[in-house]
RNA sequence: GCCAACAUAGCUUAGCUGGUAGAGCGGCUGAUUUGUAAUCAGCAGGCCGGGAGUUCAAAUCUCUCUGUUGGCUCCA
């Protein structure tokens, strides 16, 4: 006899041998939506045969766990559909991922077509309701079960110890080696979907075996997928890129470049509006703005520790044009010049790849005095990454972008309350522009590590900073250790978008590397000579990865400050021309940005034509509207308001748009 | 950078196994003067991403470059 306790402290007697899956299906019957069981705490399978005195909880199918389960018995699935199908295909891993799996396939590429018919096997081999079996061997006896997989013995190389052995789990004629735990059959796997298929490295390692991954979605109820689904169809509509031509806001050219911003006049009106935004409360906070050039001598670069350290994130230098004949005509090799410029035996020029060396020049400029202190220096800098282009995408991983960037140059004490101030304005922007959905990530050192610049001491006043910072917003954050630049910790804001992709964005470092660098100095009050601290700031991150988030969270539909086009103009017949010409200067003497729609199309088409360009508003005027000197329009929300005199709508309007009203 | 797929008019796209391009929207012109998600007609617009090759013949096959997409890797 079993005592087995279930749920709180309901104690069961259950026959010798009776499995977890029996009790769970005798307590919570056979509908439970349990995929494992938690026995004394851990994960088993549900054939895992009961001890006495043990307890017996069921694993959800809609619980973290369970999902997790059911996604990686999914991937394990698809193996074996995988391994049907083309049976010289080898499988290698296969985890479980956020909204489903994958598993990576040594095996020749597959097209769209394999895929569907790789997912119909699936759904087979689901209805077929084949038996999950776990069973336990010795080492030697699973190098000899998968001696033809040369990865699986290598997994086993890697993962068990000698003489520990391990379990595989067999489905129909498909076995793998796995510790499990999996659902008790296939039939458990109802709602997957095969998404796309694409290539992996072997261990993510570039110079091992190229492998075939397979994505999938895998969820616990029909309605759970379905919604999914319906979320990312919605999010494909939001994609920025698409946005952003149908919109006419950005335009990325090929004879240009890969990765290099061409904002169009719309788009220009949306960055322009968050340019002016952020400079009202740079006024507010104290900070100074400032313009530098786009590019800077190598020195500069060299006494940074940009150029030497982030050489291949960089554009290559730009060297003098008699220097580089000379150097051609010397029989001069690229290599050479590349070895020339690194020695400093050559001078030559950088485009920026960050902001904060010209304006350590501007602190430089002057002797400074503690008084002086905080300096902030504020600057919509543009800066040049060579980003690879693999990596390239929209406006959200680009090469040249314009930073919102501030450097404040601080004494120790002050680092706390400029910290704070730097996060009070990254929490005003997220809010004014409803982004709720972000986390914060305080970066903190490796305490194992040793790249890390200056005293430990100092070091740890500036987590404390940061930690006591973020604490200050009161918004969840995390402390991840390794996270910090190698000059100080850090605090960075990631966004969540609706494709379920994290940016981050706003981001506040604490830096002691490169006033150490750059030997910056202030006197104190003492009249000692004294290292200030910096601080590096950027509340957006950089305007065209901000503004590709924000064009995906509103869906194009842009809050009425930032509108391109905040009100369309349309008219029923030409007979209402006079009238909406009227309409149209009130509102541009009122500093709203109009566009008219005058042409003979009817209302109807019109509309059509103008509800794609997501205005705030839509205006209709007509004979009512004329004869009354009112207007009618759909606002944000594209209810239609009717009969509003001309002047009230103006004010409101123009309200709406000095609020910022999101 | 690596792997794979893709690139036809401003946009969305048709063009099967080689026989030098068709449409819708948009644009222009004319008719129409319209009250809530496409009024009608006509016209213009393409060396089929660039270059090279195979072939009597290439949008179509091969190579290469550029770019895009999905991943991998990287990210001060």
């Amino acid at each position: 006899m079993l005592n087995i306790t279930v749920g709180k402290d309901a104690i069961h007697e259950y026959a010798d041998g009776t499995t977890a899956g029996e009790v769970i299906r005798n307590v919570h019957g056979k509908k439970s939506g349990a995929v494992a069981a938690l026995i004394d705490g851990i994960q088993h399978d549900f054939s895992h045969v009961l001890s006495d005195g043990q307890t017996v909880e069921p694993i959800l199918s809609d619980s973290e766990e369970g999902l997790y389960i059911l996604r990686h018995s999914c991937a394990h699935l698809l193996a074996q559909a995988v391994v049907e199908i083309f049976p010289e295909a080898k499988p290698t891993i296969g985890p479980p991922i956020e909204n489903g799996f994958y598993y990576d396939f040594c095996m020749n590429p597959i097209s769209d077509e394999d895929l569907r018919k790789i997912e119909k096997r699936m759904k087979e081999i689901v209805k077929s309701n084949i038996p999950v079996q776990r069973e336990e061997y010795g080492n030697e006896t699973l190098r000899g079960m998968f001696a033809s997989n040369p990865f699986k013995i290598e997994i086993m190389d890697d993962k068990i110890e000698d003489g520990a052995g391990s379990s595989v789990y067999r489905q129909g004629d498909f076995v793998d080696l796995c510790r499990g735990p999996h659902v008790p059959t296939t039939a458990m796997l109802r709602w997957f979907k095969l998404t796309s298929t694409s290539t992996s490295y072997w261990k993510a390692d570039a110079s091992r075996e190229s492998l075939v991954r397979i994505y999938g979605w895998c969820f616990a109820t029909k309605q759970d997928l379905q919604n999914h689904e319906t979320m990312m169809r919605e999010a494909a509509k939001r994609d920025h890129r698409k946005l952003g031509k149908d919109l006419q806001l950005f335009h990325i050219d090929e004879m240009v470049g890969q990765g290099l911003i061409l904002w169009t006049p719309r788009g220009s009106i949306v960055r322009n509006e968050l340019q002016n935004f952020i400079s009202s409360h740079l006024r507010r906070q104290g900070y100074n703005q400032v313009y530098t050039p786009h590019i800077g001598k190598l020195d500069l670069y060299r006494t940074s520790g940009h150029y030497p350290y982030y050489q291949e994130s960089q554009y290559p230098p730009l060297v003098e044009r008699d220097l580089m004949t000379k150097l051609a005509h010397e029989g001069c090799s690229c290599g050479e010049l590349s070895n020339l410029m690194d020695e400093g035996e050559i001078e030559g020029y950088l485009l920026k790849p960050m902001n904060c060396p010209h304006h350590i020049r501007i602190y430089a400029s002057q002797p400074r005095s503690y008084r002086d202190l905080p300096l902030r220096l504020a600057e919509f800098g543009t800066v040049y990454r060579w980003e690879q282009s693999g990596e390239i995408s929209g406006m959200t991983r680009v090469r040249g972008f314009t930073q919102d960037d501030a450097h404040l140059f601080v004494t120790e004490d002050q680092i706390a309350e400029e910290v704070l101030g730097c996060i009070e304005l990254v929490q005003v922007i997220f809010g004014t522009l409803g982004m709720d959905d972000y986390r914060v990530r305080v970066g903190l050192r490796d305490p194992d590590s040793s790249k890390y610049v200056g005293e430990p001491e100092k070091w740890d006043k500036a987590e404390q900073a940061c930690r006591d910072a973020a604490a200050a917003l009161g918004v969840p954050f995390t402390e991840e250790e390794g996270e910090a630049a190698f000059y100080g910790p850090k605090i960075d804001f990631v966004v969540r978008d609706v494709l379920g992709r994290e940016w981050q964005l706003g981001t506040v470092q604490v830096d002691y590397n490169l006033p150490e660098r750059f030997d910056l100095s202030y006197v104190g009050a003492d009249g000692e000579k004294h290292r200030p601290v910096m601080i590096h700031r950027a509340p957006f991150g950089s305007m065209e990865r901000f503004c590709g988030v924000l064009i995906e969270h509103f869906g194009g539909m842009f809050p009425t400050w930032l509108s391109p086009t905040q009100a369309h103009i349309l008219t029923i017949s030409e007979k209402h021309i006079d009238y909406a010409n009227e309409v149209g200067a009130a509102l541009r003497a009122a500093n709203v940005r109009v566009e008219m729609d005058t042409s003979d199309d009817t209302i109807g088409k019109k509309l059509r034509t103008h509800r794609a360009m997501r205005p705030a508003y839509l205006l209709i005027l007509g004979d009512e509207e004329a004869n009354s000197g009112t207007v009618s329009y759909m606002g944000p929300d594209r209810e239609q308001v009717n009969g509003v005199a001309l002047d009230d709508f103006v004010a409101n309007i123009q309200a709406e748009i000095s609020n910022r009203s999101a």
